[in-house]
DNA sequence: CCAATAGTGTCTCTAAGACAGTATGTT
DNA sequence: AACATACTGTCTTAGAGACACTATTGG
């Protein structure tokens, strides 16, 4: 190489995962507890280093499956990269962090070695974080609340069928603010995302409530902002 | 360290920097031509190594000035971080990546065995690239084009006094569309970021157009989107 | 029939966009 | 006076938001 390479900075690479879910009409986070230093025993974002051969990306998927037990199709975007000095005790690591949507349903926590009691805390109640968690945490939910503004990315957090009343929770949730039932349908049929099926939600003591489905589960950007 | 570092990777640093502007009415990108291998002699984004000491804002406020000349306060905002493997031929370097809004008028090109040659060129008339660098200007625009619609981004790419055709011909050149003339200045208008100012700009052989200024030259968020 | 939640329609107001002629300077 | 560009106002239409009652099921 010709540059000389006495004089930069090498520094280590975490990748670091913000796994959005909707659970109880609640905007949730996936949390893991530390189990080793530093920071032992609080909670901190799941993550890992990155690989040998691994892409960002592809480590962010290995953490989403070794950390969360998540399998299934997960929408993932890439969120920032932090670079704070300090912001790890023990060398330079740069957190390159990720952002995912899951549908609650789909997450499923196995029991291994690896997954250090995961659990999906509301936004509301965030207890404190390790190292700079809490500023990337910050960070996706402002990112979360513009990309659900003008894209389709609801359909990746909710299940396939749905009730009107679980996806105007997923924008109330996500945008923290109440929204009028009647405007809230009339704006999001005009979008043209989702369709009626025949199915129906039973179970409660009460009139049962339309299931829908998104018409695509691609990413899309929409033209008319939500 | 507790974890073995022989299975991690630790790629090396570049930051890479599209900055724009406007000139002659056009939206511009700053390109260099490089000096040495790899992809000696074709254009690319100026950037560099991250060095010892520094963090990638540092770095990029850097490469600004080194390769650039750009000395004023400049909008620098950091962007993706691109990673994708074999991007650069030498070794494993990810390219955390800025971008940059300045007016045309504070960029002063010094020569100096650093600045090789850097030109503004218009987004419509792009040469070949080095690396994945093409990539990086595409999605720098994207973003450029969402910022210009939800923040006051606009005033970091013009000079402090302005006409009214300028500032629509940002608008124009960033969202690539033409704009109405009187509709804008209505909408302009409302937004309540500029005010009128005495002054004139004379100099043409017609009727001289009044010159506005931005209120604040703080980064700030929009109530109601462009 | 009561409880509980699902589902629906109208009105007002603001803003977007289409559109063409007048004003003010220079030469 | 002619030229060149700056500047301005109205109308139509679409969508945002405020607002309250009826429908359908289970128990």
């Amino acid at each position: 190489m010709k540059f000389d390479t006495s004089k930069l900075l090498n520094p280590w690479v975490s990748v670091d995962v913000v796994v959005f879910t909707l659970e109880n009409n609640e905007l949730k986070v996936l949390l893991t507890k530390r189990a080793s230093d530093p920071f032992v025993g609080s909670w901190a974002l799941p993550g890992g280093f990155l690989l040998k051969g691994e892409t960002t990306e592809t480590a962010a998927r290995r953490v989403l499956k070794e950390k969360a037990g998540v399998v299934s199709n997960v929408y993932l975007e890439q969120l920032y990269t932090f670079d704070k000095p300090g912001r790890d005790p023990r060398a330079p690591v740069f957190s390159i962090t990720y952002f995912a949507l899951v549908p609650v349903e789909d997450i499923k926590f196995t029991k291994t070695e690896k997954t250090e009691n995961p659990e999906f805390v509301s936004i509301n109640h965030l207890p404190k974080l390790a190292f700079d968690h809490k500023d990337i945490v910050s960070y996706s939910i402002k990112r979360l609340q513009a990309k659900i503004q003008y894209t389709n990315a609801a359909y990746s957090i909710l299940p396939k069928l749905f009730t009107f009343f679980q996806l105007q929770k997923v924008y109330e949730a996500i945008l923290e603010r109440s929204i009028d039932k009647r405007n809230f349908r009339k704006k999001f049929m005009q979008l043209g995302l989702i369709k009626e099926t025949k199915k129906m939600l039973r179970g409660g003591k009460q009139r049962p409530a339309r299931l829908y489905e998104f018409i695509s589960h691609k990413p899309a950007e929409l033209k008319k902002f939500f």
